[in-house]
DNA sequence: GCCCAGGTGAAGC
DNA sequence: GCTTCACATGGG
C-alpha cells in the first residue's frame, strides 16, 4: 500500500494528540471519562455558519433523520446543482440566505418543515438584509454572539449554542437538548428530578472551558446507550 | 389513535 | 424565576 494511503492515520494520531488537554481537563468527572471511553475518536465539526444555523432552525422537535430529509429537500429546491467530478453524481449545494429569503413561506413549507418555515424565512431575511452579520460574530465574546443569535426568530439558547459550538468553535458552548438532558439526569442526578433550567445552570458552571466536548461525549453516550436498551 | 422527536416563545403562576 | 402548552410532520 502506498504511503499516501496512510495519511488518515497521521491525521488521526494528530487529532488524538490535540485532544489530550480536553481529556486532562476532566480528571475527576467519572461520567465524562466513561463517555469518552465509549466513543474515542469523536470530534467537533466546524460548519459554515449560515448552513449550521439554518439546519438547526429546522431541527426543533424533529428526529435527526427527518432533519436530514428536510435539509435535502431545501437543497434540491433552492440550492445550486453541482456535478461531482469523480463520479459525475448530481448533488445540490446548501442555498444561500438571499435565496431562502426570497422564497415564499408556502414554497418552504413544501419542504416539509412545518411551523419552522416562517422562522427560517425571517432569519434568512435578517441575514440577507444585513440586520445580522454572521461574519462579525467570530470577533465577539460568546455572550455577545449568543445574544445576537437569539435575536433571530426560532433561535433560543439551545440552537444558539449549537451554532456557537459547531460553526464558530466556541468550545465552552454547551447546548442542552433532550439527549444531553437524559444524560445529565441519568449520570449526575439519578435519584432526583431536576428541571431543565437547573440542568442548564449546572452545566454552565460544571464543565469549564471544554464544555462543548463534554456535551458531545454525553450526547453520543446517551444515544448509544438508548439504542443498546432496545 | 398516541407518543415522541438535537426547541421556541408566549402565557400563566 | 419556573411550568405548561401550541406549533407541523412523520415514524414507531
Amino acid at each position: 500500500m502506498p504511503v499516501s494511503d496512510w495519511g488518515w492515520l497521521a491525521d488521526y494520531l494528530q487529532l488524538e494528540q490535540d485532544l489530550a488537554p480536553v481529556l486532562a481537563s476532566f480528571p475527576d468527572d467519572e461520567p465524562i471519562r466513561k463517555a469518552v471511553a465509549a466513543c474515542r475518536g469523536l470530534r467537533l465539526l466546524r460548519q459554515a455558519p449560515w448552513e449550521c444555523l439554518a439546519s438547526f432552525i429546522l431541527s426543533s422537535t424533529k428526529q435527526i433523520v427527518q432533519i436530514q430529509q428536510i435539509v435535502a429537500r431545501l437543497c434540491e429546491q433552492f440550492g445550486e446543482q453541482v456535478i461531482v467530478p469523480q463520479n459525475h453524481e448530481r448533488v445540490y449545494s446548501f442555498p444561500l440566505a438571499v435565496r431562502v429569503a426570497a422564497a415564499g413561506e408556502g414554497e418552504l413549507r413544501a419542504c416539509k418543515m412545518g411551523f419552522r418555515a416562517p422562522n427560517l424565512r425571517a432569519a434568512a431575511q435578517m441575514i440577507a438584509g444585513g440586520e445580522l452579520d454572521l461574519d462579525r460574530l467570530s470577533g465577539l465574546s460568546i455572550h455577545e454572539a449568543r445574544e445576537a443569535l437569539t435575536r433571530l426568530p426560532g433561535v433560543g439558547r439551545k440552537i444558539a449554542d449549537c451554532v456557537l459550538l459547531f460553526a464558530y468553535g466556541f468550545q465552552d458552548a454547551f447546548p442542552v437538548d433532550v439527549w444531553v438532558m437524559k444524560a445529565l439526569r441519568g449520570l449526575y442526578f439519578p435519584r432526583r428530578s431536576v428541571s431543565l433550567p437547573r440542568l442548564q445552570k449546572f452545566a454552565a458552571t460544571h464543565f469549564g472551558p471544554w464544555a462543548g466536548y463534554a456535551q458531545q461525549y454525553l450526547f453520543h453516550y446517551a444515544r448509544v446507550h438508548a439504542k443498546l436498551k432496545e
